[in-house]
Formats: structure tokens, C-alpha cells, sequence
DNA sequence: TGTTAAGCGGAGGGTGCCTCCGTATCTTCG
DNA sequence: CGAAGATACGGAGGCACCCTCCGCTTAACA
């Protein structure tokens, strides 16, 4: 009818919430059920109906998607603010820590995971690339601070905390990688020449693999 | 009333038909379509009723485990029969094979293994006892034939065999663990044969690749 | 304030889960 | 062999959840 239809209208403000809502409640839902917890309980949590959950994420997969991808954007904000933390490699260490708690809350969601990052790959590239550049920025100020050696890439760090907490099936897991996390932090930093100890008797450790 | 029930009935023979009949399907229509495959298909691809099933293995996690159990087992008694064979070598690398085999065909299943390792690790404890007995019995065989340096144990072999197979999301990873696991194998020999070309071994006949 | 399209909720049809129980079949024993 | 009783079978049925569809509501814009 009108011609000037490339006028795009400001999104409501209820659809602006209401899609918060149910990200916030998928999240709650989610992490204590399990991924096949009712898409029903999360729409009755989020105060919503069910109709206006699927328009929002029409697939289960979209909607674990939408969470996920707001957890990594929230722990790549946390790398921000602690930029302008005193203590770099205090920073570092914190944000590693917060990135166990992640993973811990996020027990339900491992299998979901897995089954999710088989489909689209996209999103494990997603979600690899914004936590080695936020890992990557809080290093780079450590070792600029000379307190880090420089051998060490983001990937390689990324990788180690992830294996770490692969095995988070065993039971303690979370206290043994975060007492395997500061042995880590403090094999990093720069140390005096007089405080080196002797290396264990394993194999050479192959050269940090440098991408890029 | 009766306080001499001790004596115990033969199994009905139906009942022991339909029980594996059902692992069969189970095994079938899980590999195909996930983890949240339907029972009721299941059901109906064994031939029983839904109720049969659900009498056999109350949940759905009692399935799983079933049929896990029994592919371990068979990967099992696939090492007591290459026991025989006569290059212990050889026996050890195709046991190796199939144990790829049996992952690729897994695939659906991956990620319900996931969650029941997570609730049960008692399973995951057997098959590891399984497996590690399993490979121990044809690497020791090997070693004790002169072929193979004796510093490497079951548990390891078991290990890196699985971190290996761990990777199967990307594409080709099939080919490429079959690659790295020939390379093992020649690593494992006491005498590395000067670079044989790697090959896929369809046949029966292992012996052309005997060379020193 | 009126117009209109974007958004909302939940009824409803479909599917799978699991239980329950009347019926069928197998084993045992006379 | 045949009866008796234990054991297993099948599937109807009630329930929960999935997802779609559409009449009603409400926010944005003029």
C-alpha cells in the first residue's frame, strides 16, 4: 500500500522483554533440568505463554542456543571490566575462576552441548573465538606487565582450562582444577631464577603449538 | 507361607528371546536417531509390546546401559578370539580397528553415553576394566612375543586410544584416527620398520605388511 | 485519539511416556 | 501327557509435553 515501507518500526518494548524473560528462565530451567527439561516450565517461569516462547525461538536448539551464547557474551564482559583490575594476573586468575562456576551451573547442560556443537559448529566457533580473545586480552596485560612469560598462547590457555574441566564428572572435580588452575597461574608467572624446581620425569612437553 | 522358594524356575524361554531382541532394536534405532530416540519404536522394531519393554528395562537409562554393556562385552571377547591369531601385531592393531568402528557407529549415541557416565560412573568403571583387560591381553601378547617394547601399559594404550576418538566431530576423523593409531603402532614396535606406507587393511591377509 | 500491525496467550490435536491388568504361554510336577 | 500355577505378554488408557494456529490485545506512529 504505502511506498515507504523500508521504515522499520522500533521493536515493542513487551516483545523486548518478554524475550528477556524467557532467556532468563531457560537459563534457571535449563541448569537444574537438564536439556530436555519442559519448554512449558520455562515459558510458566518466564510469565509468558507458551505461544510467545516459540515465536521468540521456534526450536529447542535455538532457544539453548540464545543462552549460551549470552553466557559467553557475559563472561567476555567480565574479561572487560577486569582489565582494569590493580593485579593482572589476580584478573586472570579471577576470570578463570568464574569460568569453572560456569561450567559448574552448567551441569544439565553438558549433554545439551555436546548435542548442539555436533549440529552447528558454528557456534563452538562462535563461543571459541570470544573466550580467546577475552582469555587473550586479560593474558596480554599480564605479560606486559612482565609478569607472565610469553610463550603462551590464548588457545593453548583455553584448551588447558577446557580439558581441566572436561572431566567434571568425577566427583570433586570443581576444587581439584581450581588447586590445578593456580598451579597453573603461578607455573606462568615470571619467576626468579633461584626458585626453580626440578622438572618431573614426563616426556617432553611438545612447543606450544603458535596459530596465526 | 512358603519358606522353601529358594528353588528357582529356568527362565521362560520367551522372556529371554524378547529381552534380546529388544537390545538388538535398541541398539539399532538408538545409532540412528539420538539418544531421545522413542521407546515405542523400539518396541515396535523388536516386535513386543511397549509394556515387554518397560518390564525388561524400567527406564531409559536401564536400556542404554544394557546395550553399552553388551557392545563392550563383544569388543571383549573380539580381543579372546584374536588371542589366537597369528601376528600377535597385527591382532592388536584390529582390535584397535574395530574399537574406531564401534565408536563411528556410536554416533547417535555419544551423547546419551554423556549423561549416563554422569549418573552411573559404575559403568563407566566396568568398561574401563573391560577394555583395559581387553587391550592389556593382546598387548602383552605382543610384548612377550619380542615385537613390542613392554614400558607401555594397558591403561595407556586404553587412554590414548579414546583421547584420540574423542575429536570425532570434525569431519574425517574416522580416516585420521585410523592414520595416528597405525603410527602408534609402529611406535609401539620394538624395531620401527623403515617407513611403511600406510594402508587400510580390507583384507584378511596381514602378512604384506611384514617387512624389516 | 484512531489506525494498524506486531505481539500475546492458550486451546487443541498429536505423540511419546509409563502403568496396570486381563490374557496367553511356558515350566514344573503328578 | 496334562493340569496347575507361575511368569511374561500386549496394549489400552491417563498424563505430560510438543508445537501450531488464530482471535484478541497492545504498543507504535500519525
Amino acid at each position: 500500500m504505502d511506498d515507504h515501507t523500508d521504515q522499520i518500526r522500533k521493536p515493542r518494548a513487551d516483545a523486548v522483554r518478554n524475550r528477556e524473560r524467557v532467556l532468563e528462565a531457560a537459563k534457571l530451567v535449563f541448569s537444574a533440568g537438564g536439556p530436555e527439561a519442559s519448554l512449558e516450565a520455562v515459558a510458566k517461569r518466564a510469565g509468558v505463554g507458551i505461544g510467545t516462547l516459540y515465536r521468540h525461538f521456534p526450536t529447542r536448539e535455538d532457544l539453548f542456543e540464545a543462552v549460551y551464547r549470552r553466557e559467553v557474551e557475559q563472561l567476555s564482559e567480565l574479561a572487560e571490566q577486569l582489565k582494569n583490575a590493580k593485579d593482572p594476573v589476580d584478573a586472570l586468575r579471577r576470570w578463570l575462576r568464574s569460568n569453572v562456576e560456569f561450567v559448574a551451573t552448567k551441569k544439565g547442560m553438558s549433554a545439551a552441548l555436546a548435542l548442539t556443537f555436533q549440529s552447528t559448529s558454528e557456534l563452538a566457533a562462535f563461543s571459541m573465538d570470544r573466550l580467546t580473545k577475552a582469555i587473550g586480552s586479560l593474558l596480554d596485560r599480564a605479560v606486559a606487565a612482565g609478569e607472565m612469560r610469553g610463550d603462551i598462547s590464548p588457545e593453548d590457555l583455553l584448551r588447558a582450562l577446557v580439558g581441566m574441566c572436561y572431566m567434571h564428572d568425577q566427583p570433586g572435580w570443581q576444587s581439584s582444577v581450581l588447586r590445578m588452575l593456580d598451579v597453573f597461574v603461578d607455573g606462568l608467572r615470571v619467576q626468579p631464577p633461584s626458585k626453580v624446581k626440578a622438572r618431573s620425569s614426563k616426556t617432553t612437553k611438545p612447543a606450544t603449538n603458535r596459530k596465526r
